[in-house]
DNA sequence: TTAATTATGCAACATTATTAAAAATAGAAA
DNA sequence: TTTCTATTTTTAATAATGTTGCATAATTAA
C-alpha cells in the first residue's frame, strides 16, 4: 500500500513544479524524500546507476535546481550537494538563508531551516545577493 | 631590483613554514602574492602549465594547505579555491572565521578579513567547530 | 493525426583529481 | 666540496566528474 500512496505524493510534487512526470524524475525525487539531508551527485548516481544514464542524473539535478525543487548546498571539500526545498520555497522566491550543518562524525549535511543566518555588516560598496553558511562540527545525533 | 627583493621575501615565507625552497613552490607562492584574492587550481595551472607538471601543482597546493600557507575558500559552483593566509594565521591555529565574498560581476572571490561572522545560535546538541560563510553579490570595485 | 516540444540515451570529449614508481634535487653531513 | 639521504618532482596510468551534439523516444499542443 505505502508504495503507491508515496508515489502519488511524489507525482503531485512534480506537477506543482510544472515538471513532466517521468520515471527518472520520480525516482530521483523519491530518493530525496527518503533521505532528508543533502545528497551529492554520486549519492544519487549510486542508487540509479543501473536504471538511468549519468547524463540523465546530471540533467535531472539541474532541472530540479532550476525549478526550485532542490537547492544547492556547499560542501567543505568544494563539492556540490543538493537538498529538497521545504514548503515555503516557491519557484519564484527561495528562502535559503538558513544554515547548513555538516557533521564531521557521520558525514551528513543537514539544513537547519530554523536557524537564520545573522546579518553581516559588509564594508561600504559591497552589495550581498546570496548567502551560504556552512558550519562543521558534531551533530545532535552523534553526540 | 624589485624582483630579487620580492623573491627573497618569498623564500622567507617558505622558510617560516618549514618548507623546502623549490622553484615550483616559490613560483606558485609568488602567484598568490601577486593576486590578492582566491585562486582555483586551474588559475594557477594556466600560469605554470609550461613549467610544472599538473601533479606538482596539486601537491604544492595540498602542501600549502596542510602547512597553513593558504586556506580553503568555497566556491558557489562547488569548486575549491585557495587564498593566502594572513599573518595572524599559524600552522597550529587558523583563524578563518572571516567572510568570503564572491563578486558575480568580476568573478573574484575576496577574503574580507575585517568582517567577522556573527555568532550563530544552533539548536541543542550541535557543536560547531568550523564556519564558512560565502557571500555572493557585487563587490566595491564593480559598483 | 501531425507538428512542435521536451526528455532520454549514447558517444565523444574536456576537466579535475588520485596513485605508483622512477628520476631529480635540496639540504645536511662527511 | 663531495657524497648521502630524504624529500620533491616527473612520468604515466587510471578514475572521477562534467559537458555537448545528435539520434531516438515520449509527451503535449494544434
Amino acid at each position: 500500500m505505502g508504495e503507491t500512496v508515496v508515489r502519488k505524493a511524489d507525482e503531485q510534487i512534480l506537477k506543482d513544479f510544472r515538471l513532466r512526470n517521468t520515471s527518472s524524475r520520480a525516482d530521483i525525487l523519491h530518493i530525496f524524500l527518503e533521505h532528508p539531508y543533502a545528497l551529492s551527485y554520486s549519492d544519487i548516481e549510486k542508487q540509479v546507476a543501473e536504471t538511468y544514464d549519468r547524463v540523465t542524473v546530471y540533467r535531472t539535478l539541474k532541472t530540479f535546481l532550476d525549478k526550485g525543487v532542490v537547492h544547492k548546498v556547499l560542501d567543505d571539500a568544494g563539492g556540490l550537494k543538493y537538498a529538497l526545498c521545504k514548503e515555503h520555497c516557491t519557484t519564484i522566491a527561495h528562502h535559503h538563508e538558513h544554515v547548513h550543518f555538516k557533521c564531521t562524525q557521520c558525514g551528513q549535511t543537514n539544513c537547519l531551516e530554523e536557524v537564520e543566518i545573522p546579518e553581516v555588516r559588509l564594508p561600504k560598496g559591497y552589495k550581498p545577493q546570496e548567502l551560504n553558511l556552512l558550519i562543521q562540527g558534531i551533530c545532535s545525533k552523534c553526540q
